[in-house]
DNA sequence: GCGCGCTGCACAATCGATGTTGCAAACAAA
DNA sequence: TTTGTTTGCAACATCGATTGTGCAGCGCGC
């Protein structure tokens, strides 16, 4: 029925017997407005959908210079960016626009150059999930015009949405103490206490949540040890290497431990898995972030959930307003892991 | 230096005492064909640089109706398709392009209606991942003249990758045989044999590997009962009552457990962890994907990964052709997992 | 001094959609 | 009949980059 070559509004506008400014307007809507009448609109459309037309973005965008185009760049696909993705794609198809990810694997250079790109597209909208340099970024979206959003990694120059570190980190600390009390107490010797392990510290997520983790300790024993807290990097494998020299140094296990993300807890849990089962039943875990195979293993551990969701949608809220930078906190929630029964 | 407007080639053409077909040429490379003088080029090159010019990507595309994008369709952003995604992102971006995925949450409309957009943004290239209705998408992609590739999920009318299955799944449960058999032998006795969980059977990549499953099994121990192969869905709720009411009708875990993706041994773990210990070694186990928290249980489990990378290259590579159907298949990986000391 | 070929570039048409402006026809008011 | 006013649509310029075509100027040969 249709011819497979490309349509376009002169097409439609010759089989309608009508010019392509008439068939513009009746197909974007505006046709009320251009005083265009109803049945010629109705016809329009019609000729259209049986031609199967539909319209060339590009020469739209070219005029209007709005692409309906909306941005995320993310440092890489892992379990948390990727429910990220997820929840962006929706929000952003939900609003009829075009989601566009892409990962810069946390180079700065790669993330200066993917802006300069899509800034060539003429991106309506940008958020930025854990990049390496955000104020950078903020200022070439700036100078772009480009409305933009930081989530999970905080910008001072732009409106940002970051999870509550330190509240959370608070929680989920005492969360820890309170299983290794009923382990057997919380104590200042380096076998009765908390170690922090994994993330970077001079990155703003570890900070806080150091600063929560220090908090809650200093409350509940009332000195925090430098020595307890070690948090480099986010590296899967330094993970294992750290875990492994905390052991040998206290020879064994801590009683608690505080695992600061998904990627850190599989490094750890891979020294983990070669101890006996006794060693890992007398001592409490905490992990910050959620993994679904964290509930499946043969002891507890406590979880801090990031609400991506939420997140995601505070970050589009944000991007209603006019630009002024404020971070805006959510809440994570305590997945508090249930004492298993040792029964067998 | 350089105003915050933006630039366009007459601009840099102004600055440069040039025309704006000149600075054309320049910029994109084409001016020695279009004899243009070296002297000429780097300059108006240098003028561009300084004053930060980039291309408006819309009126190229326009104009030469290609568009530079390249898009991926995927069912999710789960672990297995977020590596895709990731891989592909890579692979799109070493070619100068810049890739869109956009995930169509298994829903064939929202498939069709993607394309469609897609298609209106004169995409250069669509990959497909575990769509659902391939032939569909095939002749839509065909209409629109838009090369495409199918990964993971083949189709009748298009190049496609996918993994072996059928081999891979005859590999796997040779696995899980062999481990079985140091578990105390493979029998016929519903207790003592082996049994397929999860996936959907309707579905060619879990069709595949129960043929390969069947047929290891039906070589070792001559015969295949039906009961042995429970596949109506991936759906990690499902999973956990089919493995709970498996075990409910043998009075126990079977000698050996096929578990047909990562999700659906998600939900048999939800199930296995409620077990004692014992329970838990006297079976073996193998999953038809590659899951990093398997390796760190507390029991051995055989796993089987898909190679993303070579997926997602071949299928690059096939884009180059002329599109001819053929179905390109990819053979997994075997993790084979150590077996565990028991030692305490 | 004329013609020829080459070099180096400018001109202008074009891609497809948008929206401002203009202009008939229809109708109403006077 | 003349003068407004509204309705309904067509013409045309425009967005910014690409590309076929044209044409000066120069060197060279005869």
């Amino acid at each position: 029925m249709s011819d497979n070559q490309k349509k376009t509004i002169y097409d439609i506008a010759q089989r309608a017997g009508a010019s392509a400014s008439t068939v513009s307007a009746a197909l974007n809507g505006t046709w009320k407005k251009r005083r265009i009448s109803e049945a010629t609109a109705k016809r329009i459309i019609e000729i259209a959908r049986d031609h199967g037309y539909s319209a060339n973005l590009q020469a739209r965008a070219l005029r209007t210079s709005r692409s309906g185009l909306v941005a995320l760049l993310l440092p890489e696909y892992n379990r948390f960016f990727s429910q990220i993705a997820q929840t962006f794609s929706r929000e952003v198809r939900a609003r009829n626009l075009c989601p566009v990810i892409i990962a810069t694997e946390r180079d700065p250079e790669e993330e200066r150059s993917t802006v300069a790109d899509l800034t060539s597209w003429a991106i309506d909208a940008l958020f930025f999930v854990g990049t390496v340099a955000p104020e950078d970024l903020s200022r070439q979206c700036e100078a772009a015009r480009i409305p933009h959003v930081f989530v999970d990694q905080p910008c001072a120059l732009a409106p940002s949405v970051v999870t509550d570190n330190r509240t959370g980190a608070q929680v989920l600390t005492r969360e820890i103490l309170a299983s290794m009390t009923a382990l057997g107490g919380v104590g200042t010797a380096p076998r009765e206490t908390i170690y922090f392990i994994g993330g970077n510290r001079h990155l703003p997520a570890t900070a806080n949540r150091i600063e929560g983790f220090s908090e809650a300790l200093y409350f509940h024993v009332g000195r925090v040890d430098p020595a307890q807290i070690i948090a480099e990097t986010y590296d899967i494998d330094a993970a294992t290497e750290a875990i492994a020299a905390l052991y040998a140094r206290l020879g064994g296990l801590p009683r608690g431990l505080f695992i600061n993300s998904d990627s850190v807890f599989e490094g750890v849990l891979r020294f983990l898995a070669t101890l006996p089962e006794h060693e890992l039943d007398a001592c409490a875990f905490g992990c910050f972030d959620y993994e679904p195979f964290g509930q499946l293993l043969r002891f507890p551990v406590h979880m801090m959930r990031q609400r991506h969701k939420m997140l995601v949608r505070r970050a589009f809220a944000l991007l209603g307003g006019d630009g002024t930078p404020v971070i805006e906190q959510v809440q994570p929630e305590l997945y508090r892991a249930p004492v298993r029964d040792r029964a067998s």
